[in-house]
DNA sequence: TAAATATTCAACCATATGGTTTAGTATCTT
DNA sequence: AAGATACTAAACCATATGGTTGAATATTTA
């Protein structure tokens, strides 16, 4: 099974739409933390915020590891290169740049059966 | 009514996050289009990507101009510099530049009731 | 062993999302 | 004026999302 570039994507930025979901990773920027520990700012049930953390671990930023009852979270930021290099192409287009970003779309990874540069 | 950092991220990762509109915005790339250029390239109604675009044109990334019957979509990549900024900063994080993660998190513009840098 | 702790699971709920179809409103063309 | 074109609106549908609560599972502590 091949994983695309786009259902990646469509996974890390529907993770990154929710503030909780990146009040989460601000969190983890600063050190390993427990699910117990992610939840603890945010006013809402542990159950939920255990669902936040594996929408978080299903595209890729997080990881986690099972330490006895504990589980330690740790940012992944490599998930969010391929959105960070997404957005970059437009950055390019926004200042100006459409020659450097006609190159960037030129080398597009495509996907079968689709024609865009998703 | 001030528009917080974070609801405007929480719309532009949103739409984002789905690969009909990524390909609309990398159409628009190339130059202004209708809502029909926009939707030819889709297997779906032209109802469904007018919902699109409307959903890019919500989060600022698309303007429209209405000339006759015709509707003019352009790109606005102005919206995806926030976002594009956000996740620079765990660029950072990834290349190991942990003092500039930090400096980048210390900066952070926050919403009032909320403490993570979202 | 019993109780407390850390977390997930399952069922449920309200609302959002992405699609459809049909109808309606302008505008352009003939 | 009539018809074609470009689009939106509204009603509807299935599934996803973000939350809840209560119960289950594992592990640690007393």
């Amino acid at each position: 099974m091949v994983e695309y570039l786009s259902d990646r994507l469509d996974a890390t930025f529907a993770a990154l739409a929710d503030p909780t979901r990146r009040g989460m990773l601000a969190t983890l920027a600063t050190g390993d933390q427990t699910i117990s520990d992610l939840a603890a700012p945010y006013a809402m049930s542990l159950a939920a915020a255990s669902k936040h953390v594996k929408k978080l671990e299903a595209a890729g930023l997080v990881t986690r590891e099972i330490r006895g009852r504990s589980h330690i979270c740790r940012l992944d930021a490599a998930a969010l290169r391929e959105a960070h290099a997404w957005t970059e192409r437009y950055q390019k287009f926004w200042a100006g740049r459409l020659d450097a970003l006609e190159a960037a779309l030129a080398t597009d990874i495509h996907k079968p059966e689709r024609t865009e540069n998703d």
